[in-house]
This record gives structure tokens, sequence and C-alpha cells, in this order.
RNA sequence: GCAGAGGUGGCCCAGCCUGGUUACGGCGAGAGGUUGCUAACCUCUUGGGGGAAACCCCACGGGAGUUCAAAUCUCCCCCUCUGCGCCA
């Protein structure tokens, strides 16, 4: 969230900076919340007197009581301060909720190299590399070769799980896991920590990490319980700092998560039933990085070549875009999406995210670090970028790394982890026998799929 | 899951039974002072908020309650430690 001392004393430069965006809502938003804070501060100010009153009776009934005198006169004084305090103190609870409330939703100010832009088909390609490869063959798709070749499984895991998820099976299950250990030997190499967080994570450390919207839309919630199954490593990271205070030589911090991530997707077109695109579960590491202030811009720029660096290991043609302001989130000031290559689509696909929050999840959190010089606590940076999500890049390997026979070629830095296989294909002897159950536990589900 | 003991400032700890001016003391850190030394010593500062300031308010794990007044009494919740139980 912003800094509401910013807010008080520059509403004209924020309120400015809100209306690139282009969201009558967001400034409607801030001005409520200007004018409530107005009054916020008034009736604490009052409420503050009467307590001060209150505090000053209450000590002179003590001391008129050591005297041995009567106290009836201060005691009915007193009393009448209470209920009136009650009273301002209810308004100034339904304020805080309401700021808070508002606060919570005022997105992020801008960095100014954010170009404008309506929406996703105005981000500006920043780079490319690699040359899109033009297959001689049809390239399938990918869920349906992963089938072929028995690696996945998605009919049994819709029946038994739902839609948008699946099952990997042998060779590919050992690639998703290859996959995870290149991302994170390189971020290692780089100085990062490897960090396995919990899974779920309570309601109030949630807050600290995400926009409202997404306890309704993205997150899993534990029934009976106050928690939520996180939806990417990015969130426990941060909020394990909650409330803390680095000393200055503890910075920067460079994490690199890994974990299962788990999202509704409620409200997204196209839950990829037979495929990885879009799933409600995925494996991810996750770069995360608190910083100085000045330092952010910097690692910014790492993190980002952490992950092209990972796509040019892969052999994969990417390109980089940066996102305008219509298709920004709320939290972070300036993002850059890293997009893969489709050869059987022809275009280029989100792959990973890489964003500069500023001190914006820092501000929610209360992150801070003692500057050494003035002796006063700041507010950190907070930075994080996607160094592979699993699932997403399945896909794009399939299709890149697929031959005409039909089998998938494993990339070259990835064999010591695939225990030297380098392609992945159907054994010859055998044929995918599909698992069947012998009754029907759920009737009249026998399969979603009608194709 | 059961039983017991706990949670107090950046860290350690007293206060709680028996409610009452300013939450005791120590350590660490920062600023200043003194001194033939970077040692020792002395003073101040070291949670959050409001206010231009003087100053005021809040904060003893979180929340609610009783009271003129709550670290202290009551209730609910969270967490830690020890023992027992269960468990990959």
């Amino acid at each position: 969230m912003l800094d509401i001392h910013l807010i008080r004393e520059k509403p004209d430069v924020v309120r400015s900076n809100l209306s690139r965006r282009q969201d009558d809502q967001i400034l409607e938003w801030f001005d409520e919340l200007i004018q409530k804070d107005v009054e916020w501060r008034q009736l604490k100010s009052e409420n503050d007197f009467l307590r001060s009153k209150r505090n000053t009776i209450s000590q002179q009934i003590n001391q008129v009581k050591k005297e041995g005198k009567p106290v009836d006169d201060l005691l009915k004084e007193a009393k009448a301060l209470p209920e009136k305090i009650k009273q301002n103190d209810v308004r100034i609870a339904e304020l805080e909720t309401r700021n808070r409330w508002l606060l919570l939703r005022i997105p992020n100010l801008l960095d100014p190299a954010v170009p404008y832009g309506k929406d996703s088909s105005e981000n500006v390609p920043a780079k490319t590399w690699g040359k899109p490869p033009k297959p001689s063959f049809e390239v399938i798709h990918h869920g349906e070769l992963a089938k072929r070749l028995g690696v996945a499984d998605f009919e049994n895991a819709v029946s038994v799980a739902g839609s948008g998820f699946f099952y990997l099976l042998g060779d590919l299950a050992l690639l998703d896991m290859a996959l995870q250990r290149l991302a994170i030997d390189m971020l290692i190499k780089k100085g990062f920590v490897l960090v396995q967080p919990p899974y779920l994570l309570k309601r109030e450390a949630y807050e600290t990490m995400v926009s409202l919207s997404d306890f309704e839309e993205v997150m899993y919630k534990i029934e009976g319980s106050d928690q939520y199954l996180i939806a990417t490593a990015e969130h426990p990271l941060g909020a394990r700092f909650l409330n803390h205070t680095f000393s200055e030589d503890d910075l920067p911090q460079k994490f690199a998560g890994v974990s299962a991530c788990f999202r509704k997707e409620i409200g997204k077109h196209g839950l990829d039933e037979r495929g990885f695109f879009r799933v409600h579960q995925f494996n991810k590491v996750e770069q995360f990085v608190f910083c100085k202030p000045a330092d952010s811009p910097v690692f910014f720029e790492a993190i980002r070549k952490n992950s092209e660096e990972l796509l040019e290991a892969l052999e994969i043609p990417y390109r980089t875009v940066l996102i305008c302001t219509g298709d920004m989130g709320v939290i972070a000031s300036k993002k850059f999406d890293i997009e893969g290559w489709s050869p059987r689509e022809g275009k280029y696909f989100e792959l990973m995210s890489c964003s500069n929050c500023g001190d914006y999840q820092a501000h929610r959190l209360n992150a801070k670090f003692l500057n050494a010089k003035t002796n006063e606590k700041e507010f950190v940076h907070t930075l994080n970028n996607t160094m592979i999500a699993t699932t997403r890049f399945l896909r794009c390997l399939i299709e890149n790394c697929q031959t005409k026979d039909g089998t998938i070629r494993v990339p070259k830095v990835l064999w010591k982890y695939m225990n030297n296989k380098k392609e992945i294909s159907l054994p010859k002897a055998k044929a995918v026998k599909p698992v069947s159950r012998a009754s029907k536990p759920f009737a009249g589900k026998k399969s979603i799929h009608k194709r």
C-alpha cells in the first residue's frame, strides 16, 4: 500500500500518477480516502483529549482516596467520559476499516518509464532473443503429445480432482523436477538462498502480499480454518518478514522459493483441460529480493536477466516486453513479462513476470531497515520474478523440442538432471494402457470430455 | 490431541497473587561529554500514532469484557517450551 504520509503531504502528485491508469474508480477511492483521513484525524484528536482528561481525573481520584477524602464528585465527572470516548471509538474504528480498505485497493505509483497504453496489446517489446523455428511438420498440441507418449493423464485427474488438474507420469514428471533443479542451481550460483516455504498462510499474513480481490478469485481457502493455499512462493517469502527490521548489512537478501502453487483461476477463460498452460496447481521457482531503495533498479535488471539466461540455456526463443499502464497490476511500479515462443500458434506467450514493487509491499509488510547513517528506519524495496513455472514451461518445451517423429528432445543442459535421458519417446514394446476403474465411484461422471 | 509452564521495549528479565503517579533492572546499538588511547566512566536517545509546536494519546502475544482507572481481574483466540499420545 501507499504511504499515508506521502498522500497527506503530496496529494496532487499521487493523484496525477494514479490518473495515468485511466481508471475513475481508483480516483474516487483516492478522494474518499483523503476526506475520510481528515475526519479520522479530527476524531482522533478529540478522543486523545478526552482520554487525557480521563487519565488526569483517574489520578486525582487515586490521590484524593489516599488522603482519605470522599471522591463522589470526581467519580461522577469521570463516569461521563468513557461513554463519549466509546461513541467516538465506534466511528474511528469504522473510518479505520474503510481507510485501510481503500488504501489496500489503491494501486502502487507507476514508474515514469511505464509506457502509456490501454491494454496488453500496447506493451512495448524491449528485447527479443533467438530465432523462432519454422517446423516442417504440424506441431502437435503439447497436452495431446504428452498423452500419446504416456507421460500425462488428464482424464483421470479431471475425474478425481476436477478440471484444471493433471497427472505427470514418468519422464515428464522427471522433466518437471529437472527444470526446477536447473533453475535452482542457476540461482544458487548467483547467491540466492533456496527456500521451501509453507504452502498455507494465515489470512492476516496473506493480506500483506496480495491485492484483496485475489482472495475471491485466486486463493483456495481451507475450510474451517483461517488459512489459504499459497498461489506462489512469493507470498510466504515476503510474509516471513512481516514486521521485520533488517540491519543495513543484511541487505540485500535474495531468495529462491520453490513450491507448488495453487490457483482457482475464477473468471479466467480457457482453463486448460488437456494441457498445462492454465491449471489449478503447478510448481514454480520464484526469485524474491529485499533491498535498499537505491538498489532496486539494479536488482530489477538482475532478476530479469536471470530468467532470460535460463531461457537461453534451454534454447527457447523469447521476447521481453515492458508492461504498459493499462496492463499493470496493483502491486508493481514497473513490470516486464518474458514471453516464450509457441511454434504451434506462431506467437509469444507469457512465461515469466518480473516486478519491481518499490516500497508498496514493504508498507503492508511493515518491513524496514535501519539506516546506519541516520539511525532511522526506512522501508525496504521488494522485487520478484518467476525463474520457472514448470507447467507453463512444459508446454513451451514440448512445442519447441518436438520432432517430426513425435518425440520430445531434452535440452542438453537438462541431461544431467534427467539421468542422461536425451529424449522422451514412446517405449517401443509397450502400448500405453489407460488406467481404468472396475467400478464407477462417480456415477454419471465417467468423463466430462466429449470431443 | 491431553496436561503443565510461559509470551513484557532490538535482546534478556522484574512487576501480575493484593488494579492506581513515570513498566524495574541488565545487555546491545546510536548521539554527545570527559580523558595523554579504539579502554574505562558520565549524560541522553533507542515501539506506534496525532500535532507547526508545546504536548497528548496508544502499546506488556491478539481480541472482547469489568472499572473512574487494567501488564495486573474475567472470557475467547493465537503462538512457544516441557512431558505424554499420535505420526511420514
